[in-house]
DNA sequence: TCAGCTACCAAACGATTGTTCACACACTTG
DNA sequence: CAAGTGTGTGAACAATCGTTTGGTAGCTGA
């Protein structure tokens, strides 16, 4: 019997220079069933292709691997979380240091909690290159960073912090991540609205 | 080709009354491949019927699925890990109330770093049952709800808590499964003095 | 017109998985 | 000793997967 049915029936060719327009598609198709699937061990080369319409065999035209499809996906979407987050901090009253951590924060959630394929694969693997020096690099590390960043800007405006910045930034960090996680493996209480109340409650505790 | 040697070679076949046998070396067998895998994808049938000795098919005879597997592995994880809390509780000074907060959650942490795959498991299974009432049960809300107990024994004894005490047993308790889960995603600081460091920090903040 | 390149695909290979089914052993009971 | 039951096996089925190979269809530049 043949490998089976793998393909949808029809699809226009893409024209000369427009390689590269696949290469998009694979990886919309793939975000979207990261999305439905919730989970990245179903992301499956064929399974792309199965989006995308196309032969499984097209997708190594464009990425060498699963594993390259994959790193493509976490550096387009660790992108985009970057960008909610800049431009949450960037639609506050700059002069409102605390209120810019809770807008920082409250657009982490919000795209952790849309997203939750998406944000379980980041975090297995986003802080990959272990880093040379003492601390760990990768994507995940420049968002806790920029964290640090806000925090110690809130001790110099004046507002006191019952422990340090950085350890303030990590508690913040880290509590919203153990929400969302919860959020993700719970089926009940998924509301967006728990979770704001949970960093507001959080940040509240880290100043006196 | 056959299906491949799935087996090892030799084996003494149990007696009479010792199928029960065979089913505690599956469960024990499946906890050490879960250990040694760190993820739940990875534990099949085959792969568990491998580390005990036996044929893939023999453990039908003890477990109608694989589903009913992993559940099997789940009650017994859970009532290891209420154990472990409740006896680091016993070992405490029963007036120091906040110090056995302390060693619970000291417990739980220790466990959950100690078994990344168990506790993995545990989290995206242990909320099952969506609960009939209002909030959702499963054996993870009973480890939620001797949290909320301990921090009202806490107020009760006169530590005065800046959140309410239900309130406060989520936000330790939310901030501890984030800096396991972190661990776990991390290969690097895997130190279980961080952890205790970062959950008598959380706790401290609670207090007022 | 025609070689050459881009873009893509059908088919297959080898591997793994969950699950089933008929069978064989060992021991107990009649 | 014979029947029956507990206990485990060998072989196979159907499904899925990642990946490779050898093409083909159509556009492009000479």
């Amino acid at each position: 019997m043949p490998d089976e049915v793998d393909i949808a029936p029809q699809r226009t060719r893409n024209r000369w220079g427009e390689g590269e327009r696949l290469r998009v598609e694979i990886l919309d198709a793939a975000s979207q069933l990261l999305s439905e699937l919730g989970a990245a061990d179903g992301l499956t080369i064929r399974g792309v292709a199965r989006g995308v319409g196309i032969a499984p065999a097209s997708i190594y035209r464009h990425f060498t691997d699963r594993a390259a499809l994959v790193r493509g996906l976490l550096e387009h979407e660790f992108a985009r979380l970057r960008s909610l987050m800049l431009t949450a901090d960037e639609h506050c009253d700059p002069e409102d240091v605390v209120g810019r951590v809770r807008a920082q924060m409250h657009a982490y959630c919000a795209f952790a909690v849309a997203h939750p394929g998406h944000y379980r694969l980041m975090l297995s693997n986003g802080a990959s290159r272990p880093g040379p020096e003492e601390r760990p690099e990768g994507p995940l590390m420049e968002v806790v960073e920029t964290l640090v960043a806000a925090f110690t800007r809130c001790a110099e405006a004046g507002h006191e912090l019952r422990v340090p910045g950085r350890r303030a930034a990590e508690i913040v960090f880290v509590g919203a991540h153990g929400h969302v996680a919860l959020v993700h493996s719970l089926p009940s209480r998924t509301g967006a609205q728990n979770i704001k109340a949970f960093v507001d409650d959080l940040i509240a505790l880290v100043f006196v």
